[in-house]
DNA sequence: GCATAATAAGTGTATATACACCTTGTGCTC
DNA sequence: GAGCACAAGGTGTATATACACTTATTATGC
């Protein structure tokens, strides 16, 4: 009697409510985080266009520049990344001439370190990602997002 | 004579400061926000696993459920997604079994809708979801919480 | 010293992401 | 109504991501 003719729907079909659904999309810490960080990420990458990296692999670079020389498990964990993760886009760089893999004292391990070409790079993105973090800072302003820097920073040490 | 045997270097080169690649990995918004989105994608993955969602899923499911029936092109924008990406992740979930792809009126669209089997999967979803947000919330305390979603929801909108 | 534990890394597979390019369907202009 | 511009979507390719499993090396206990 209700609502016969919406379509043939089976008897008890559970939906969730609307509400629900609304209140999730508004409020999910991993759905708007992710969100951000494609406007983010295609932000940044279109910023480093003329230096042909990407953000992510101008980021690592970044990391091994200030770590090397690093095992693939010790930066894993230091840039937050599963390991086989960092394996693969490490091997890309690897490939591209930028990171040096040689096996470490331990032979289990890896040492990563910049070659020159991945030195070279890494200084002609600075001024291209610097355009485009300051920028994002001024849209933000500067309280705003330092604070949200932080709250980020938060997310990342979750328990 | 001031540097001469760290190992053989050619004549000048250019390598990134360190205080410079120490400032970027600290500051960076994309980033930074990549870590967090790791982190955070795995902790809500986790929670949902009884569920046999992933997060991407569930919160894409969430999406249409309160805009079907809705085109790809229309849903993409809606959640700051790629066309192209957002055709794909439908795809899977239709193969599942969870999302009706029928053709839309104007016949170059696509009526995108759940299924009585992606309405049950998100219904079941819910409260696995909640938890997690309930304890990330709890975790940051309401009021960081609510600021930090507040500087995400900007970093969306950027220009 | 040898058998076994534990550790570091790589591979197979699957999903998420987006750009460049292609196909198809609509509407518009004459 | 024929031709063309535009709009919606799909495909090819490439990178990013992570889990389960495997391989190689080291450390450990006896």
């Amino acid at each position: 009697m209700d609502s016969e003719k919406k379509q043939e729907m089976s008897p008890n079909l559970e939906v969730l409510p609307l509400s629900s659904a609304l209140d999730m999309g508004k409020s999910c810490t991993c759905f708007n985080l992710r969100k951000a960080t494609r406007r983010v990420t295609s932000y940044y990458d279109a910023a480093l266009k003329p230096c042909g990296l990407k953000v992510t692999q101008m980021t690592l670079l970044t990391a091994i520049r200030v770590l090397e020389p690093i095992t693939i498990k010790r930066l894993a964990k230091a840039i937050v990344m599963d390991r086989t993760t960092l394996s693969r886009n490490v091997s890309l760089l690897n490939k591209k001439g930028m990171i040096d893999i040689e096996p470490g004292d331990d032979l289990r391990t890896r040492r990563l370190a910049l070659t020159e070409k991945g030195h070279t790079a890494l200084v002609a993105a600075f001024p291209l990602w610097q355009k485009a973090q300051v920028e994002i800072i001024n849209e933000l302003g500067e309280d705003r997002w330092a604070s949200l820097l932080e709250g980020i920073s938060d997310l990342v040490a979750l328990s």
